[in-house]
DNA sequence: TCAAAAGTGTTATCCTTACACCCATGT
DNA sequence: ACATGGGTGTAAGGATAACACTTTTGA
């Protein structure tokens, strides 16, 4: 009866047919600086009208960022599904969904193809950068602005609430400096309308104020944010860095290419243990005098790891050993 | 260029609509059984086709499936969006990209339906309730038909691969107990044909053998797996039991949730000063003798948490301080 | 000789783990 | 009394954080 009324339901609906894209946020980290594959002048990532001709989602990604870029794609996962996404130029017409997918590779491969065009995915978000400290930005530009529109509330309650949120989202007020919160960051700015973005939908156009980081076509910046967030945690407990690395490699590369993504420093000593404990690498039994100063180890990436470990991921105090 | 590029080959292309469902996997747990919303002759996850009259995606779902089960959904969170699903009875033509969901709520909620109908989710994946010890089923019937599909490889390579993986999946060998690897483990199972769904796609037959767990329609099992493991995963880092439980609660009926939804047990005394030293609840300053024994203290969930912890999620060796 | 980078120890502190044990109620 | 569940304490072990220090090269 149940299942009987559910597909008459459905049958009584219009035929409800969308559009459907893949996007993609490709990364590469190319001497300290985290990059992201762009099109156009650099202000929208590739994009693909869905095919249903591959066998899967991920093939078909892999598939045509490889072919039109030059790319071959390392590591690839689903990053999120966008329909509600604020329409650029009111009513659109077209009905799209969007699914985007975060791949890794190095940047290195693309030296045939003139096409791919990279960008340091910190001129899209300068907050991000806190590896010299909380950069100038921030302090200067976003935190009075952020004030100024906390003020803007129109009842106490709300002007509370939105001091706090800026707080914890940027870190003011002795609050550390959280690096995975850059959606919610992007976020807040865009209801601050402290980017272009947000300026675009007529709501307001405000003070022609300059506004903070390169913006993007469409959404296409909160999918980049999405992507970085998920690359800022997922590091921290799967091995995805060495996606991005040469086949070889110092453990100071391997340091400067985590603290690209994360945004911050690390501690050297520590960082080190923390990788051989793991046993994530392997001596080549090479050195490399390229980095300067003394010769450096060369390492490999353990790829034995990813099948002998699955990572514990334990967190609840479990019971009888 | 490159975006001129891009437009022309997008426009050569033929119009490539697709139709989109919604797919929800909704989770409830009472006493101490982790129930799954489900229609038909339970054994679907409630679907509809994808609307744009919504604002958003979730605000979508949540309004079909509370008025269609009565239920008001508190958490939310996307789980994947499948386009790659093997589709049964081979050639079917319809062209569908299923957005699935993971929601949480309380089953009392429920009463006033009649409509919706709920089980336990191991009834579905019988190997994965792991909190009376290993269940016969995984010793008895999985080990050996997974160690027979391990010796069917033609080569010794691919014998002792299939072999590992099945270790680590199920952790034979003494290797442990993971139980967030639901999904590995449903693909395993499939692979080796020892569920009902392999055998749909005419693959084989195979003997009549009684298949493990109870099936589902097309690939909602598999979705189901997904988002268990979501859930198993999710609450180890984000206070997200308390959505299902009742607003006031003793800390063991919190704790039986905890364990109904990890499919193992805790440590008690552990488990309570985890909670307690996060301060993820307060007392009420009642206590309730309907739990049996000595009368239990009530709590509530401090919502203010949210506020003010973003949990800090660090794994990595930050520098000075 | 000095700068720059590589690499090694050492300690204090916190968190997790694994126990053992006592308390309050109903039957 | 005793079964049942509620609740507390403690000590060992491991991981993390912070810091100081030595080594090896090129300029």
């Amino acid at each position: 009866m149940d299942a009987k009324d559910t597909r008459k339901a459905r049958a009584g609906r219009k035929a409800n047919d969308v559009k459907a894209d893949l996007i993609a946020v490709v990364v590469a980290v190319t001497d300290g600086h985290p990059c992201v594959l762009t099109i156009g002048q650099a202000n929208a990532l590739p994009s693909d009208p869905f095919e249903f001709d591959h066998r899967s989602l991920q093939s078909g990604l892999r598939a045509w960022v490889e072919q039109q870029t030059g790319q071959p794609l390392g590591y690839i996962e689903q990053l999120y599904t966008f329909a509600d996404r604020d329409r650029i130029g009111a009513e659109n017409p077209q009905r799209v969904i969007s699914i985007s997918y975060l791949a890794l590779t190095r940047q290195e491969y693309a030296r045939d193809s003139a096409k791919p065009c990279w960008g340091s995915w910190y001129d899209y978000f300068p907050w991000e950068d806190h590896r010299s400290g909380t950069p100038p930005v921030v302090l200067d530009v976003l935190r009075p602005r952020l004030i100024e529109w906390a003020q803007g509330a129109p009842e106490v309650e709300a002007r509370r609430e939105r001091q706090r949120r800026a707080a914890v989202a940027f870190g003011f007020d002795d609050l550390g400096w959280n690096e995975e919160l850059v959606l919610q960051r992007y976020e807040l700015l865009y209801e601050a309308a402290l980017i272009e973005e947000a300026a675009r939908g007529g709501q307001h156009a405000g003070a022609l104020a300059p506004m903070p980081g390169r913006s993007m076509v469409a959404d296409h910046r909160r999918i980049l944010a999405t992507g970085i967030a998920r690359l800022r945690s997922k590091i921290k407990y799967r091995p995805v860095v060495f996606e991005l690395m040469a086949p070889v490699f110092t453990l100071l590369q391997l340091q400067r290419t985590v603290e690209a993504l994360a945004g911050r420093l690390v501690n050297k000593p520590n960082f080190r243990r923390l990788i051989e404990q793991q046993e994530l690498v392997e001596e080549t039994g090479e050195t490399t005098t390229e980095t300067g100063g003394r010769p450096a180890k060369l390492y490999r990436f353990r790829h034995a790891i990813l099948d002998e470990t699955v990572i514990a991921g334990t967190k609840l105090p479990l019971a009888r050993s």
